[in-house]
DNA sequence: CTGAAAGCGCTTACAG
DNA sequence: CTGAAAGCGCTTACAG
């Protein structure tokens, strides 16, 4: 009684030496090139495999050899729209030219992250035996999260973290969150404005080390270092959308609801900051006169889009590099030391959505 | 001779059964909730389980069970930062919440298509014998991963495809881009346009089965139906940028260039459709009154950003839910048929960038 | 250069 | 309810 898909029996490398009239051990080292032999049977096993369309399961080869040679897992608990994504794009291509495979453990912005089970996410990639890891750990909120990557670290699994510094033994690049905010701010400072708003959405809103949000902490030094007082109703709630640019739009909203309004906007996502100028551009507003916006990465659409936008950068290509040349550092074993920490900082791009105040 | 790290000797099911004082047949039965045994037992394993911080090897279990039973493989040619990642997200996140752990196999846009050899690729997922495969065929430009995909199915491999018609014997869930195209073209028609441009970037390029690209045939389509010659000047040449926001900007410099313009333009991918708005408005025009523009995908930005613009939307939830029913009513065995196919529409959105021409 | 054998860590009939 | 044994498909010392 045979199921209407009429499963094949797999060919095994078993298959293969059969085939080639030699054993499976020969048939082994002549597929991955190891030992020596003649060439001739080399090139028979191979002429062999193709023809039958062997391929060789991976799951057995990594049982056989201890941990698999070639996959490096992606972890991250962002899939944005944005840099973050941009950052895995080029990680991913940069080890893909040095011929690893990395599969991508992701999770998008359907829901809240407290809802997603990051520990077990994490624990699930780790018995998958990767070669390495990477992780991006910029909103791995929980603790249960943080303590499998510990463990992973101290089993002696390799990993590399990028974007956020963690307690965790091992290789990091993190971006100076913090003094990227203080960087648009000090410019909005700079311009004369003095009433300033905060704004950043949830999904950028992971704690510090210290317990504090870096980008606000960011914003709160630029003040004190021009002795101005934080305003309660100025520093914007946090939204909790998934999707950024919602949170530009909500922030509008409160915006203009306000009696007394800032006169500069620090936004933590050009995302953000464009949908927040173009709700408060539709309520007839203008930037930058009525306020200066001043957004965060310096996206595509903040240099092109139909309104330009000051920003300070994100080193995406930097990053994804520091991370690669360290990964592979120790893959190839060029390096075997302490566990190396590598901080990258922003740059601020000025463009016509800031200017000094009205009233100055 | 030890070597720094001390890699300790990873914890078996082996060491589990021994500290519990049972077999290992019993030790997985219980950790695996098969079989009956006295509560006693189970609670006892689980327990030593815990307490030794035992984790399965993945790939032994794969070996032993022939298949590995809840990792469904991700394959895309795209990791784009708009809808083609949404899609993701939210198809990951459908399947995860049924149980499935989802690693995204993407590749990014840092070069172009042709370098990536996507067979090779598509091949080292399948090494990994996942339970199902996912996977995204718009830019699935190989003959050979074509090939490779259709094999995969061949050996009774479970698959769903989304996002382009391909001649593959499985679940299929396609948005009619042809139509989507011919909604927006149609729209700038209705509005008593007829000096028409288009333009698509490489990225969104992918020939539709019948050796057309599908957008292109929906703008000439419309076209045709009004009696139109289409100008080939005003077909602007497909750009590579792997940043489709880039593809706006250097149509905008074609565009100025042009002696003699088109008043309505109909450009594939509402980033570089903003991108594009916003380099013609810097060089004095003024949108729609110079020049209609509508785009593809009904972004938030589109909604909400500095410019509101007229798109044709893109159908990311329903596509994603289909596609997860469509796995999961065969993962269930609720159905054994035939390949199934649905295909998906646009809605056209109507916003201030599209207006009469001003001659009309 | 090549082969027989052991082993990677699990699961699952098959006996008891 | 529980255990001994076979087997999943590969790789790699170890002999020859």
């Amino acid at each position: 009684m045979q199921k209407p898909e009429v499963k094949t029996k797999r060919v095994t490398i078993e298959d293969v030496a059969r085939v080639a009239g030699i054993s499976k051990s020969t048939a082994s080292r002549a597929l991955n090139s190891k030992g020596s032999m003649t060439p001739q049977t080399r090139a028979t096993v191979r002429r062999v495999a193709r023809r039958l369309g062997f391929e060789a399961n991976a799951h057995a080869q990594c049982l056989a050899n201890g941990r698999s040679n070639n996959t490096i897992g992606f972890f991250s608990p962002d899939l944005d729209l944005s840099v973050g994504t941009r950052k895995m794009q080029d990680i991913q291509h940069l080890l893909g030219e040095r011929g690893y495979v990395v599969p991508i453990h992701a999770f998008g912005y359907r829901q809240p992250y407290a809802l997603i089970n990051q520990a077990q996410l994490l624990a699930d990639l780790r018995r998958q035996r990767p070669r390495a890891l990477v992780c991006n750990n910029s909103n791995l909120r929980e603790a249960a999260a943080r303590a499998e990557l510990l463990r992973y670290c101290d089993d002696g699994g390799l990993a590399v973290c990028y974007d956020w510094p963690l307690e965790v033994p091992c290789d990091m690049v993190v971006f100076d969150r913090e003094d990227a905010t203080y960087c648009a701010t000090r410019h909005l400072l700079e311009l004369g404005h003095r009433r300033l708003g905060f704004f950043i959405n949830a999904t950028y809103g992971a704690e510090g080390p210290d317990g504090t949000e870096p980008h606000r902490a960011g914003f709160l030094r630029a003040l004190r270092e021009w002795n101005i007082e934080p305003r309660e109703e100025w520093m914007f709630p946090t939204t909790t959308f998934m999707q950024v640019e919602k949170g530009g739009v909500g922030l509008a909203s409160l915006f203009l609801a306000l009696r007394e309004r800032p006169t500069g906007m620090c936004i933590v996502n050009d995302a953000a900051a464009l949908t927040f100028m173009g709700e408060v551009g539709r309520a007839g507003l203008h930037v930058p006169h009525d306020v200066s916006v001043i957004g965060h990465d310096n996206t595509m659409m903040a240099r092109h889009g139909p309104r330009q936008l000051s920003s300070v950068t994100h080193p995406v290509l930097p990053i994804a590099c520091s991370v690669v040349e360290m990964l592979d550092s120790r893959l190839n074993g060029r390096y075997d030391g302490e566990p190396r920490k590598e901080v990258l900082r922003c740059e601020l791009v000025v463009r016509d959505s800031t200017a000094p105040p009205r009233e100055a």
